[in-house]
DNA sequence: CGCATATCAGAATGACTGAGATCT
DNA sequence: CAGATCTCAGTCTTTCTGATATGC
């Protein structure tokens, strides 16, 4: 990753330049900049947990099954929370299961489907994982708790529109 | 990739469950929103360029040479504008260069340095890849052009505050 | 010599495809 | 038997870490 700071804006030039010879330049703008946002995101949140053995990926698979009531869900319902392939799934909770973070558990009544289980020792990473990136704002910063929220509510409804949820 | 609607917005339920069992969850819910939008908008945006044998960051590159007075840039200017990693620059230049959309020229003074520069083919590429982003609006939708501006704005003050430029 | 530029080899991640085992 | 759930093997991409060659 090359960081020297620029002195102008890169996305704002090259929006100027497209809006002058391609056209209207800003869902191009907001676009870059959304993905730009994630890498620093990205970068920041895994530097956080990295002492912590996890990904963001995973500690999100971890906050997940804190918040289900019995501490446990299938697969495939993890799945659809997060968004992920279900080979991915498989892929995720290998790494928390090899750390001893969750735990495997055959469902009562369906025998196909595996239950996810968090362990106490995944209870206690996630706290403090949880403690590390709040430490680094979730590397989100420059933005005021007001403004934050407008940053969600707006992604909230590109979200919608994309039928990520039926509200 | 599970692609079911939820009849919930999970991330806000998420926020939710996270500010009564953990604490603030404002910065939490904007960075998952973030990845989450940056996911959607990489699959469509992907999808569309698909046919074109471009990425996003190779249809990146493209523009930005597009950009460039003469048509050429420095491998190391490439990675500072695009935010990339050199072996990353080396990487997408290398397949930009087998389609025959860019060519690789030797700087006239500073031998150390190579010049990226695009083809006609490249330029022909990065018309047909624009038109067919532009079609998707850039998988950005559900904003009203002063809401997409209002988000560009918002991230703005992220990356500045993350130093990625000065204005 | 110290530093810059680009490339290469190797490792890790994550995601996808296709196939198969097991079960409803 | 059709469809759901999970896993596995193999592939592809991207990115990062050194290490290296070359030139300033």
């Amino acid at each position: 990753m090359t960081s020297q700071p620029l002195p102008f804006d890169p996305i704002a030039r090259a929006a100027e330049l497209w809006e002058k010879r391609i056209g209207p330049s800003t869902a191009m703008a907001a676009v870059t900049s959304v993905m730009r946002v994630q890498q620093i995101i990205q970068s920041a949140v895994d530097a956080a947990l990295k002492p912590h053995g996890l990904t963001f990926a995973r500690f999100e698979a971890l906050v997940l099954l804190t918040f289900a009531r019995t501490g446990s869900l299938p697969m495939r319902v993890m799945g659809e929370r997060l968004q992920l392939h279900p080979t991915s799934v498989t892929n995720i909770v290998d790494r928390l299961e090899a750390d001893g973070l969750v735990r495997r558990n055959p469902h009562p009544t369906d025998r196909r489907t595996t239950l996810v289980e968090i362990t106490e020792a995944g209870h206690a990473r996630r706290e403090a994982a949880t403690e590390a990136v709040t430490a680094v704002e979730f590397g989100l910063r420059g933005l005021t708790d007001r403004q934050t929220e407008q940053l969600t509510d707006l992604l909230a409804k590109v979200r919608r529109a994309v039928g990520d949820f039926e509200d």
